[in-house]
This record gives C-alpha cells, sequence and structure tokens, in this order.
DNA sequence: AATTCGGCATGAACACCGTTCATTTTCTTG
DNA sequence: CAAGAAAATGAACGGTGTTCATGCCGAATT
C-alpha cells in the first residue's frame, strides 16, 4: 500500500501521479484515433500498447479495464457531440432549433460514425454500474432539447419536458442509426436527409397541436 | 468436392445430406435458446458443441461461420416478432393499429430482450454482403405498417409508404432502444409505455395533418 | 557514498476465443 | 472382404484481454 496519506515535502512528491495522468491521457488519445479510424473492434491492447510506446501491462496500471478506456474515449466522442449540437443551436424560432439540432445529428454520424457508433455498440460486463460521470456526460445531451421545448411547451413542467426531450432524441437517433445501418436497409443518403425532413416534419405538427391544446 | 450431382440409386443415397440439415436444426435450436437466456455474447462454439453432442469442428461441417448461424437465429426471431405484430393488428382503424403494433414491437422487446437484441447487436465482417434471404425477412417487418398508411394516406405512392413505414419503424425502435438501454437511461417501464404513447400520438397527429394537406 | 529497501513497470504466461486441418474413423464400392 | 473415398474428429493455431512473478530503479538510511 503506497504512502498516499503523508506525501512528502519534495517539490515532485508525487511525480508518479503525474505520469500515471500522462500515460492515462495519451492512452485516451491513441485509442480515440483507433477508434475513430476503425471502430471499437479495431482496438486491441497490445496494438494500442506498441502505439503508446508502453508495456502492455502498463494499460492496467492507468485504468482498471478497456472497457474503462473505452468508456473515456465515447466521453470525448459525447463532448464532439454536444459541441456539434450547440453550434447548430440558432436560438431563433423552437422548431428550426430543433430540426437543426436532429440535422447536426445525423452529420455528426456521418462524419465521425464509428466513434459514433462506439457510443451505442460497447456494453459493459453484465452487473456491471455505469459510472456516473458518464452518465451525466450524457444526460447533458437530452437536456439541449430542453430550452426549445420549453419554449413550444410552457405549460409542461420540468420532468414531463426531460421525458419528452428523450424520447424527441429517441426517435430521431432510431432513424439515423437504423438509416446509417447498412444491414438493417442501405438507405441512399439523400433519402435519409428526406426521411429525417419527414420524422420532423410529423413530430413539429404533433407538437403544435399539443400545444394548442394545452393552452 | 462431393458427387451432388448423382445421388446414387440407394434409398438413403444423400444419408449425408439428412444428417447435415438434422445437425443444422439440432445446433440453430441450441443456439437460439443460449442467445434467448444469455445474449450473443453467451454463444461459444465449445459450449455449443458440447450441448449438441457433436465436435467442435462439425459445427463448421454444418455452417461456414458462426455468423451465419447467428443470422439464421436471427431469423427466427424476426419471424416470432412478425407473429406477434400479426396478432396485433386489428385491422380496425389504421392509427390503432399503427399503436397495437407499437405496443406489440415493446412488448415482445421486453419479453425476449436478449433474442431482440442480438438483432441489432449483431455485425458481419467488414465487407460480407447481408444474405439474400435475411435481408428479406427484415423488410417484411416494415411491410408491416404499409396498409394502415394506404388507409391514412391513400394520396401517397408505394415507395413514398414504404420509406414511410421504414421511418415510423426506426422511430418507434429507437424509443424502445435507448428505453430499455440501462446504459443509456434506465427509464422506469410506466415511463416509458407513456413515452411510447406520447410518441405515436405526436406521429399520429403529424400523419393527420399531411393526410389533410394530400386531399 | 554505499547499501539497503520498497514500490512499480514489465512482458512472459494464462485462460479463453473462433477457426483449421492432419488424422482417424466410417462407409461405400468393386 | 478389401480398398478406397468421404466425412467426422479434436488437437493445434493464431488471436484476444488480463494477470503476476520478476527485475529494475529510485529513494531513504547508515
Amino acid at each position: 500500500m503506497p504512502n498516499w496519506e503523508t506525501p512528502l515535502n519534495e517539490k515532485n512528491a508525487d511525480a508518479g501521479a503525474d505520469r500515471r495522468t500522462q500515460l492515462r491521457d495519451r492512452l485516451i488519445d491513441i485509442a480515440q484515433e483507433t477508434v475513430a479510424a476503425q471502430g471499437l473492434d479495431g482496438l486491441k491492447a497490445r496494438d494500442l500498447a506498441a502505439a503508446a510506446g508502453c508495456a502492455l501491462g502498463a494499460i492496467y496500471t492507468a485504468f482498471h479495464d478497456l472497457d474503462e478506456l473505452i468508456l473515456r474515449v465515447n466521453a470525448r466522442t459525447l463532448a464532439r457531440l454536444e459541441l456539434a449540437l450547440d453550434a447548430a443551436f440558432v436560438d431563433a424560432e423552437a422548431e428550426q432549433a430543433l430540426e437543426a439540432m436532429a440535422r447536426a445529428y445525423l452529420s455528426f454520424a456521418r462524419k465521425e460514425e464509428p466513434s459514433w457508433r462506439a457510443l451505442f455498440e460497447h456494453r459493459l460486463p453484465p452487473g456491471a454500474p455505469v459510472p456516473a460521470w458518464y452518465a451525466d456526460d450524457r444526460n447533458r445531451l437530452f437536456s439541449r432539447l430542453d430550452a426549445p421545448l420549453a419554449q413550444l411547451l410552457p405549460g409542461k413542467d420540468a420532468t414531463a419536458r426531460a421525458a419528452l426531450a428523450h424520447t424527441l432524441f429517441s426517435a430521431v437517433h432510431g432513424v439515423i442509426a437504423l438509416g446509417l445501418e447498412e444491414k438493417i436497409a442501405e438507405t441512399p443518403p439523400k433519402l435519409l436527409d428526406e426521411q429525417l425532413g419527414v420524422l420532423i416534419r410529423l413530430l413539429a405538427a404533433g407538437l403544435m397541436m399539443e400545444s394548442a391544446r394545452l393552452i
């Protein structure tokens, strides 16, 4: 058991910890590039160690699992996705904001398809709980829809709005996920653009009606 | 290369082929049970051979791959799903039929969650084409929506209707998939029921408006 | 400064995976 | 019944993630 409690008075008391986080970051960087280029299945412990210039076992001094490393990579992907959604968020009309975010989501999925797929392909071992920091990162995604929905449905309370945000996001995700999935249908890009527009038009019409009913 | 072209005049000329298909069916049966109980990851070649009472190599006399076996298992799952959707298809009002099918889809996903997940978790090796027989089985799913949509939108042509069916199915699938995905949100069952209802109400309202516009 | 000592990086080794193929076994055939 | 072809077998292969006895190195002590 290391002497964590009494760090010595040296200036580089926890130099070991520094090198640890340095290695962590380097491994996450490389894993991120690997996943972006070859998908989750392209991530191999030995290749990763070779690319990072460290020993195979060193990976397991920085992370408990490869799963933990993958969650870190996915967290970064989520952060990039948030940035992409925010960039699309023109706070003009609520309806247009929702459409812009849906289009941005499709655009991101296309541009970073392997990384985006990794968000949903990865499963932790059965019984392993999702780390709180990852759940938070993910929940922030849905909250992006909150402001437009509040504008569109002022009568709804916050929890109902959060549930609706989740539902709308899931619906858009479903269309995009199955549309990009070549195994399911191989939808031509133009058709997918069009069908996403159809979905949004249908949902928007429904929201308008909902809004009218609540008034 | 076996002498397929000239089966001999014996009564059990192709006894080998019979035993082959017999073994195939037995392996699919066992794999189906395994996937239903433990998910795709629970399917191991050695366990499968042991359960079937055959040699490890015998699996590869019946199937080229484990992937091929998995596709067969998934095809059976698709067939059961089709049955479940058909059972829910009360051909009364189109809107109610669509809702009933969505509810039946959620019910099936809950009752056979590991098998249902296997439909979407499984990926064939990169570059491998999807067998035509599997693509057909999958396309039949969407076609279930065609009749209600035709009733609801008589103006739309068949290809547009097929695309719309695909879109609606995908949206419902997205809500159910992310709702059942504990990694994403752990939606309480009652809330998921409710949100599926919300989605259907929104989409139905949109379809009504679409229908009105087309007339 | 020499010497001990403790903690950490190391990569060979382990358990397990899907897949193959030399060997054995089985069956058909002349 | 013998000879040959055909098919089943499971040990072996190459690959995976993970572990842990080993040796190294830097710090503390005499």
